[in-house]
DNA sequence: GCATAAAACTAGTCTCGCTAGTTTAACAAG
DNA sequence: CTTGTTAAACTAGCGAGACTAGTTTTATGC
């Protein structure tokens, strides 16, 4: 076969098709022949449309992230709600594709947050938050909300609400109340650490950090487990 | 060669070696036939020593984590000073080996975890804090730990304190100041990042995780670009 | 002393990412 | 309408890596 009339490949096509394999048989599954096939057609026709595979990989992963919804922000200057709200939607997003999710380690679209926090950081002078607080709000953020949420997407969901998954009663008795004491589930304690965050900062963010070093005396996990 | 008097494999020598490629050309660089040759060994026979690769690939993960100081606990009852320490030694442990930090994310071992909540709701129960409340700490914690600590180390570090690399001081002037205004370092940061939740946490931990659902109204991050 | 198992090896398979070079069709310019 | 150029597919094949099978030699336990 040569070139066909109407092309066979499209980039959102590729993008699709790739997601809907990752999302199917998992990360692992996504080889270019087995792609190709997806697509009824070989696999080094992909390269004239992509550079090569980790540029797939960086439009699946734009993909994900582009399906976040932007609440509105409220005219009442509540931004915590705001942030709230935005990294609840992101870990939404995520997670409806939670095969793919380690893929923003490597390939999260950071061009795209830019604009976002710009946006972000016009808005905290607006409600009056001072500047030299906005780094540590919009840095912790996207770390604890990204990192949260690829740890949540990294295990299993039918185990979700199942806290400590490898607490056996006998040893872990007092984790294991705690486990049953737990009333949230993964999206609530998703946003009440959220939440728990941003009140923290507002209420605390002047205190220096502390420069501490190691603390004076410890023990290593290791030698705990050896003199346990 | 057949079998020497002495094994030419040892599992430590070869998590050794391993963590030395990765450390020194990064995880993709460590293919077994690599990872043999730094052994004076072929790459089948490291096959007698581990299952296949992920084996190899977890045991390197339990040798970084568990080089976590682990941080007496104050008799003073201050819990969150003692878990911000944890959380900054977990962090230390991790970033020596920044390289190898996305490996945690598939094989860290929670098993070696289970041991330490344990002893950390005996804690916090020690210290008064509810069993209702245990899980969203330790979950949380764990969560904001790997995930901020994952996602550092995934950055290149020379660029640590130049907060936003693709911010453009003309089309993002206010993100731009706020990183000038930014006085903490990558650590301090993180370390502001632990504390503000967990001071969160304390003095908000009751409050019900509210059970609101998506904004009513709200535009994804795809009609946002497209409209500006 | 002898059977067994350990610990290395060689040889080879399969899959994958990617490149080179080919073919045919679309399309723009004259 | 022809013709030159480019687009978009293809086939063939390389090189690397994970892993398996089967072999050899040696240590070790009875």
């Amino acid at each position: 076969m040569a070139r066909p009339s109407t092309p066979l490949i499209s980039r959102e096509a590729t993008v699709t098709a790739a997601l809907e394999i990752i999302d199917a048989e998992g990360i692992d599954a996504l080889s270019l022949p087995r792609l190709a096939r997806e697509l009824n057609v070989k696999a080094p026709s992909l390269y004239h449309h992509f550079k090569d595979k980790d540029e797939i990989l960086a439009a699946v992963s734009v993909a994900i992230v582009r399906k976040t919804v932007f609440p509105r922000k409220p005219a009442t200057g509540d931004w915590a709600e705001w942030f709230t709200q935005l990294c609840l939607n992101f870990r939404t997003a995520v997670l409806r594709h939670r095969n793919a999710a380690p893929l923003l380690l490597q390939f999260m679209p950071r061009d795209l947050l830019t604009d976002l926090y710009e946006s972000a950081a016009i808005y905290l002078g607006q409600c009056g938050v001072p500047a030299e607080m906005h780094v540590q709000i919009l840095d912790g953020l996207e770390k604890l909300a990204l990192g949260a949420t690829i740890a949540e997407a990294t295990r299993p969901p039918s185990r979700a609400r199942l806290q400590f998954e490898h607490a056996d009663p006998e040893r872990h008795p007092v984790l294991t109340a705690a486990g049953k004491a737990n009333q949230l589930n993964p999206r609530q304690i998703f946003e009440h650490t959220v939440r728990s965050y941003l009140l923290g900062v507002i209420h605390f963010g002047s205190i220096e950090a502390r420069d501490v070093t190691l603390p004076a005396a410890g023990s290593s996990l290791t030698e705990r487990a050896a003199s346990a």
